[in-house]
DNA sequence: GACTCTTGAATTAGTCAGACCTAATGCGTT
DNA sequence: AACGCATTAGGTCTGACTAATTCAAGAGTC
């Protein structure tokens, strides 16, 4: 899925990008391009194809006589999927984690409150459905089975909430729910508390409860950060 | 600041990313990499490197033997700044407005909250004097001045809640901030209850009152809300 | 006759190599 | 300290070639 086929300059992505947001290339650094494209064995047309990228990123900046010079973390664009990803997928994967949890936990109430007031007949369906699909695969170690309905439930909130902002965050939702997943105990069924205010919500979303599914999914959230405190210092 | 000189590629952008967030070229739209090529009157490498990058923006697809397609809006990376710039320079700019807004008001109270505990003295005295340069331009026709220390103290907020994805909302809000300055009514001076609000907050940091600060933030965020419903239908 | 499968021609992006241009940088001279 | 020049690495352009994908025409089948 990572590696999809691009191209050379996406192979070159694909190692470039996780090397420079892992640190292995500290911000100060500097590239060159001749280098880089002899390294890679590619063209320089294609090596600069990727520098733009990383540039576009905000991970690099490019200047004459000096070369490709790699930006502090504070600049990186790190709201971009490609650039979550990458650190997801490398050394502070935990710090990474960390961020983007309160991020939801910033914005997933509030993206239920509106959900409760915009979702369609359709939406809140599709929402109970994957409740209760959580309900179901909750005990007997089928923790894949409920990490696609907890990932579908969060999206469609997301999306049921209206706006473009919050409904793009579902990608970076589903990144951090299968992270928790595969890189934690797999062997305790989720918490039972948990499933339960999720079902709520579905709930108060379909009755048009705009407090309650605020309130509501701020637990969840609240419970998520806890878990996280518990699990890593 | 923003035709940066970053060489032809870069003059392409300022014009193809702009017409494309603006609908110009509606998603499904084929373009081709040649015939831009002629019509920027630039070489196809130039207009690979343009292409590449609108391509890691998910702003449109690059295929053998069809073109570049422009993708559908839901897969854009709106979080882009970029992008953000692009689009609250075209048509749609309330609409885009609102959704920013949007996402102030469920990330900043939390900000605020995490910033109350994390924010160093400094922080809290720079604080403290952005609301002080905001009560000191409330009055008599300095909205410039004003809006200077509204974008300043937000971005200490964002800054100090030592999260890094709220961090890096400072460029949007800044941005949020700025448009409402810039285009609409310029004639009033700025609500005296935001202007108490932010001197409140700013106390409620210093006095490491994570709920007070939250609540507070929360209360501008209303304002902020019920301002557009005011000035956009 | 309608349908499916195969094949090949047309098209467009992808890649490469080499040449030349441009602008920063850093050093040596004055 | 100020100036100027050589160096260096990115920026741009060109032309040729490669490769993948679409589309349509034709062969084969039911």
């Amino acid at each position: 899925m990572s590696t999809r086929g691009r191209g050379l300059h996406g192979h070159v992505l694909d190692t470039l990008g996780p090397a420079i947001t892992a640190g292995e290339y500290p911000p100060g650094s500097v590239l060159r391009t001749d280098e880089l494209a002899q390294r890679f064995e590619v063209s320089r047309s294609v090596m600069r194809e990727a520098v733009r990228v990383l540039e576009s990123m905000h991970l690099v900046e490019s200047r004459r006589r000096v070369g490709v010079t790699v930006r502090p973390t504070a600049e990186w664009n790190v709201y971009d999927p490609q650039v979550i990803r990458w650190r997801l997928a490398g050394a502070d994967r935990p710090r990474q984690l960390r961020s983007l949890t309160v991020l939801r936990s910033a914005v997933e109430p509030v993206a239920a409150g509106l959900a409760a007031r915009h979702a369609t007949a359709e939406q809140c369906a599709e929402l109970t459905e994957c409740a209760l699909g959580m309900v179901a695969t909750s005990r007997g170690q089928q923790l894949e089975g409920y990490l696609v309905h907890d990932v579908a439930f969060h999206r469609i909130v997301l999306n049921a909430s209206g706006n473009e902002m919050f409904a793009r965050l579902g990608d970076v939702v589903a990144e951090v729910l299968t992270g928790r997943t595969h890189h934690q105990v797999m062997f305790e069924d989720p918490d039972p508390a948990a499933v339960t205010l999720h079902v709520q919500v579905a709930e108060a979303v379909r009755a048009g409860d705009a407090d309650r599914a605020e309130s509501l999914t701020r637990e969840i959230a609240v419970g998520a950060l806890r878990e996280l405190d518990v699990l890593a210092p």
